[in-house]
RNA sequence: GGUCCCAUCGUCUAGAGGCCUAGGACGUAGCCCUCUCAAGGCUAAGACACGGGUUCGAAUCCCGUUGGGACCGCCA
């Protein structure tokens, strides 16, 4: 590509940033990553009953956790008016944009009955020719479309798309507020931000040919289109609020890794060969817009969730030991001000990476090596703590009270001993212990998991078992 | 209703006319490993929407049918 490539992400504000969204975002990032471009960030905000500072700080929030860092922006539309406002002056002046008098409700009328009619639903077009103003009333700005021959949207990913010019109605630019609209400010803007590249959703397939006619009348190049196949939900409409969680921020939350969120992403809708996982400098390597899917995608929880536990699984405990601590907060495993040791804590999820599919999994998995007073398994207990076993257990208290080097292979030494002691098997002797210890059935290895809870707590809590038990008894 | 887009296992996808008895991944089932639970390994079931062409040869190119989706706002 010889001229420098610029894409943009432009969403607005009128709600979370969701999947879609940010599928689009990443891939315009990676476009312009793999040709060293830029990757403009620009909320489009001109429809002010909607837009909200809120939703701009989360999508904004959202792109910083998915690693989408913008080279300019986020440029804002509400402050561009005077620009918008020039270039508007320009079109009616020349005579390729008219003022319509039509009312809001008057043109939602026409349109009941044309959908009432079963005709194409269009503007008629009756203010194109008006000498006068009508008195009372305060005008809109439309765009005046050609009405006849077709127009080619050449697209990156579709190929060429045909459009025959006598469906294009002419749209609103301005509304009767004075407020410029959205097909006539991205063409302002993507013109004006000298924008190589439109990468965005399907749905903007048929605004193209629209857009491509203001380009012509303002005088500019039109830039390379790239529409993205849609993702929808498991119904296979457009995802939507109905379908779950969609925000980009629900699945921080939920604890998923933004790494392995982005992996699920990038592979709907692009491949490259049989590979599934994918680090972020192969990802700017590789990707290219022709390995862009046509079609629609289904979203599928299910696979996120097993790329979030591959990502897990493969993170060093160090760096997953940084992440949890909000979600130990969060979980009431830990106190607000409370610290953990570092490599203790490592040890930990040492542990437990490879068996937790999230961060929220991955902290209530912590709680029994953190707190002092376990929670017991109702089943687990009924199970494996009871008279038969206090045998086992006693050995073990005792075993590991004169343990000293109280260190895994020591610990797994005590545990062989007393399996041959008592001619058993070692799963007799591990399951009640690992109860009494970790109040539930499965865990780690009970030798790291004795390791890591250390004597302390490990004798406190089979003292409290087996006085229960003797109790009960 | 109009316009446009799309079509390979349940889902994400590989596939650029012969490498296809259609490959991989998630999920599902079974087996192995094993102190439990996972992880891991192995195996299995599972798809070219349909009908016509073109061609020696079609998942792949063309046409039609069917199905699905998006858009048709003084929303973006």
């Amino acid at each position: 590509m010889s001229e420098k490539v610029r894409v943009r992400f432009a969403p607005s504000p009128t709600g979370h940033l969701h999947l879609g969204g940010a599928r689009t975002a990443l891939f315009n990032w990676l476009f312009a990553r793999h040709y060293k471009g830029s990757f403009i960030l620009r909320i489009e905000d001109t429809d002010r009953t909607r837009s909200t500072e809120e939703f701009i700080e989360t999508i904004i929030e959202g792109m910083k956790w998915l690693g989408l860092d913008g080279d300019e922006g986020p440029y804002r539309q509400t402050d561009r008016f005077s620009i918008y406002k020039s270039y508007t002056d320009k079109l009616l002046q020349e005579g390729k944009a008219y003022y319509c008098y039509c009312s809001p409700e008057e043109l939602e009328k026409r349109r009941q009955e044309a959908l009432a009619q079963a005709k194409p639903q269009k503007y008629d077009g009756r203010c194109r020719n008006l000498r006068e103003p009508i008195a009372d009333r305060i005008p809109a700005v439309r765009f005046m479309m050609p009405q006849e021959g077709e127009t080619v949207v050449v697209d990156l990913i579709r190929g060429k798309v045909v459009f025959d010019n006598v469906q294009l109605d002419d749209l609103i630019i301005v509304r009767s507020d004075g407020t410029p609209t959205y097909n006539f400010c991205v063409v302002v803007d993507d013109v004006d931000m000298g924008i190589t590249h439109v990468i965005r959703g399907d749905d903007h397939l048929n605004n193209t040919p629209k857009q491509i006619h203001i380009y012509k009348a303002l005088g500019y190049r039109i830039p390379a289109f790239a529409h993205l196949p849609m993702i929808l939900g498991p119904d296979k409409t457009r995802l939507s609020k109905r379908h779950g969680a969609t925000s980009v921020t629900s699945y921080k939350e939920m604890g998923y890794l933004s790494d392995a969120f982005v992996n699920y992403l990038v592979r709907l809708g692009w491949a490259h060969g049989d590979q599934e996982i994918f680090t972020r400098e192969e990802l700017i390597e590789y990707f290219s817009l022709e390995d862009v899917g046509k079609s629609a995608a289904v979203f599928n929880p299910e696979k996120l969730l097993w790329l979030n536990s591959q990502y897990i699984k493969n993170s060093p405990s160090e760096k997953l030991g940084e992440i949890v601590m909000s979600f130990l907060i969060r979980g009431k495993v830990i106190k607000e001000d409370q610290t953990l040791d570092k490599a203790w804590l490592s040890k930990a999820i040492d542990t437990l990476k490879e068996r937790s599919k999230t961060l929220v999994e991955l902290a209530d998995s912590l709680r029994f090596y953190i707190v002092d007073d376990i929670e017991y398994d109702e089943k687990a207990r009924l199970k494996f703590l009871h008279g038969k076993n206090l045998p086992y257990l006693i050995g073990v208290k005792e075993a590991f009270t004169n343990l000293d080097n109280f260190i895994a292979p020591e610990i797994e030494k005590v545990f062989v001993t007393l399996v041959e002691k008592h001619n058993t098997k070692l799963g007799n002797l591990a399951q009640p212990v690992r109860v009494a210890i970790t109040g539930k059935a499965e865990s780690p290895g009970i030798f790291e998991v004795v390791e890591i809870v250390g004597k302390d707590k490990t004798l406190k809590r089979l003292e409290k078992v087996i006085k229960t038990i003797g109790t009960q008894a």
